[in-house]
Parts: C-alpha cells; structure tokens; sequence
DNA sequence: AATTTAATGTGTAGAAAGTACATATTTATT
DNA sequence: AATAAATATGTACTTTCTACACATTAAATT
C-alpha cells in the first residue's frame, strides 16, 4: 500500500458497490495425507458446469469478519473436523480468468494431516482422497495450486521437522523413509538417511517396538515434543510483530 | 475452493453487493534497493490521519480487469518508471484490523532494482529510499511485511541469482560480497566467498577493471546471460502450467 | 524344531563442500 | 621513492555427502 492513501480510504468509505469490490476472495486448502506409501490430497467433485467431472480443493469465500487464516482453518474444520493442525499459507493466485463466474482471487493454504488416526467426516461428503501423482486436470487452476504446493513441500521437508504431521505419532524410520520417498520422488539410500535424519536431532527414541508388520520390527520413534504442532510459517511472522 | 460451488457460483451472480464483496483486495510492493553499502526500501508517506508521520510501502487497489502480477507491476512502472525487472509475490496478509478504514487483504510482492542505473521518478513524488535496518515503525502491517520479505530474500540469496538485480550489469566481487554481507547481515570470509560464488557458476569474467576506486582496482564480472531478468517464481510456476 | 524369508541395524572409505587463516601483488596517494 | 589500501590467491582441517555389504532378528514355512 498505498498508491494514494486518500484515494483508497474514499473507495473503501464512499464507493464500495463499484469496480474495487466486485472482487470476491476464497481461500483453498490443499489438504495432504499419507497412507499405503502414497501422498494424497483430499479433493471434493466440482459441482460447476464448466468443470462438469473434474475435481476441485476444498475452499470457500472468506467474509469479512474473519482473517484469511481463520477462513482457512474454518474450512479445515469444517470439512474435516480437524483443528490443531499444520496449515501454512502458500501463496495467492489471481489470475483474471481463473473463475469462470467472476473474479475470485484465492490465497491458498496447505495442510499435512496424518489419516488414518484422524477419521474424518469423509462419507457423508464427496470427499475423495486422491493420489497426487494420479492428478491430471483439476478444476480451476487447482493443478497449478497443487503442484506449488507441492514444490514448496519438496523445499521445506528437509529443512523442516514438518512431515511428522503425516504419521501417526510414533513411526519406525522405515515409515518415515517412505514417507520422504514419495513426497521427494527418488529413492533414498537406508543408511545415509538414517545417518543425516538422526542428525537433526528431531527423533526420540521411545524404546518400543512396531507390533503389526510380518518381519522384524523395528524400534519406534517419536517427534520431540519442542518441534510438535508448530506453524512454522506463522511463528515466523509472530516473532517478527513482537 | 470451493465449499459449496453452488453457493458461490450464486454469491458471485447474484449477491454481488453483499459481504461476501465487502472486502477489497490491494498488492504493496516492496521495492528494495542497494547503495552506499546498505540495502534500501523505497517508502511514501502514509497521508492516513491514523498513520501519521509514518511511511508505507507502495501499493494500490487491485482492480477487477488486472492479474494480481499485472497490478503489481503497474504499480512499480507508475511509481518507478521501471518494468522488467524482478518481481516476486511473497504471500498475502490478511488480518481483520490491518488496514483501518476497510477490510482490505494485501498481496505482497517484492522487487530488487538497481537504485543508481534506473533513474527513478522520485523527486516530485513522496518517495523516498530507507535503509531497511533503520526502519523502526511502519503504517499498517507494513513492518511485518517488510521482514517476512527480507526472510525470504535471505533464504534464497544463496540458491538462486537474484540479488544481481540489485547490482549494475558489471561489478566487482567486492561489490558483489559487499551486498551479500548486507542482505545477510554478517561478515564473509573473501577467500571463501570467491570460493563459493565462482563454484555456482554464475558469473562471466568480461576482462575489465574497475576504473573508478581509489586503490587497486579489482576485476569486473557479469552475470551469465542465461540467469538474467527472470523472475523465478513466476517460471516455476510457468513451467507447471504447461 | 529347523529352515527360509524378509526385513532391521550398523560402519567405513572416498569425495565434495565448508571453514579458518597469511602472504605477495598492484595501484593510487603522499 | 615510500607508503597505504586494496586485490588475488592456496592449503590444511573439518564436516557433510555418497556409495556400498554383511550380520542379526523375528515371523512364516516346512
């Protein structure tokens, strides 16, 4: 802000039906998950015209009463009864047609939620959850929103302890390979990454034992609790105001 | 998106008036510079009465016929005179209270120019050049914005050639680590610096010497033509589209 | 009970990158 | 001619990265 400040406090007082408002804002979530050594993302069947037999993110209109985060954890929560996860904002998408209906500019938001111990209120929906490398067309630019998201996951997973959020809470580091493998796309030497994991000084070790797998089991670890339910994006900008 | 495309396909035919419209959406640039050792952001007095004697970053209402990138750029030629230059969003802010006259969410974006090459138009407007570590106080959110901005050009100072943005076509590798000491805030090693930056590949030796310093003048480089003027993350995403 | 199968768990040598550090050289200035 | 202030450069040490092989454990099979 502001080209002119006076200009725009006029707009925003006096002239609020014309151009500067017709446009709307919509936050979309792309919600990933982990199961079966795979990486999904939870998609709804568009019910637009246009985009008859495609899928879309889960996203809604953000009011006027709520900050564009709040909107995004009131999706969250509302499509899948989850609260207290990691969200983070990606980046907005504002391309003039990007909306068949109008102007929409959407400021999309990922999340990383771990499937199988949250169970969410997937069935009484049309909530799907999707392999992301099976998506082909989505609707929107919803392709382009995942694959950002996508790339920006790529970026921070070995920076960040953030992937622990797709896991059940304790894990063996088989598990947590995997999981890097398919979030990375190549495979990973056993040993180097155990070696550069243990490194960071993330695990703990619980001194248990997997008791479901048919072969040796291995130990179990658990994230340390100083790196737990952080929003890593948003506690950066939180140090930063006070 | 979207939570409901029925509900939203008729909120954007047929509510166009009502809150979902009620909030406006503006780009704030951060139009940052570098000269005399130190690294600079180009700011204008706010004229908001709440704001008084304090500066804001340039922006402007988005309008409903213009990309957000579009908006972003119109913004930095009307104020600069410049186009073609780097220019990146960073992430959009969105609290309810951050700008007081309205509801207003702000997409960010940031620029590195060469202050010294491209003669702005700064005289007869109110724009003036700060030095990004004076800066106490901002209008609006404008602070947190600024830093999260700076986080993220020192995360990808070292991947990507971006900074040369900021440097004129030729410079030495004094220059060059005289910035990167800037943006990073800490003292670099010569010897390993050279190291660092002749192993990325990045620069061409032109066979030139400074012929403007008061010592031993030292070797001029450019940057490789292939790493110019692109805007890096606007091409991943090009390259995703297709 | 013995054997087989399929996974876990671990170490080392070589390569690459990062770090700390000192001296000779060149140019402008005095 | 001497001085001052910068450029240019190399090496030893440490750390990280990479490639790679074998013994161990537990479940499943015979």
């Amino acid at each position: 802000m502001e080209k002119n400040q006076q200009l725009k406090t006029a707009a925003i007082e006096k002239i609020s039906h014309l151009d500067y408002f017709n446009i709307a804002v919509s936050v979309d979530c792309v919600i990933l998950g982990y199961s079966d050594k795979d990486l999904k993302v939870l998609l709804i069947k568009s019910d637009l015209e246009e985009f008859e037999d495609l899928y879309s993110l889960l996203g809604d209109l953000v009011n006027p009463y709520e900050d564009i985060e709040s909107a995004s954890y009131r999706i969250l929560k509302e499509r899948t009864g989850l609260d207290d996860v990691f969200l983070e904002q990606v980046q907005a998408f504002g391309s003039i047609g990007r909306h068949p209906s109008g102007r929409v500019i959407t400021i999309t938001y990922y999340s990383l939620i771990d499937i199988k111990h949250h169970k969410l209120m997937l069935d009484n929906n049309e909530l799907h959850w999707h392999s992301v490398n099976d998506i082909g067309k989505l609707a929107f630019d919803h392709k382009l929103i995942l694959d950002t998201c996508m790339n920006r996951l790529r970026q921070q997973v070995m920076e960040n302890p953030i992937v622990f959020n797709l896991l059940p809470e304790k894990f063996s580091l088989r598990q947590l390979q995997e999981l890097y493998e398919s979030i990375l796309g190549i495979e990973l030497d056993r040993r180097n990454f155990r070696k550069k994991i243990m490194l960071k000084d993330w695990l703990k070790d619980i001194e248990e034992m997997e008791d479901d797998v048919p072969h040796r089991p291995g130990k179990l670890y658990m994230l340390k609790k100083q790196f737990k339910k952080a929003n890593y994006g948003a506690i950066e900008n939180r140090i930063m105001l006070s």
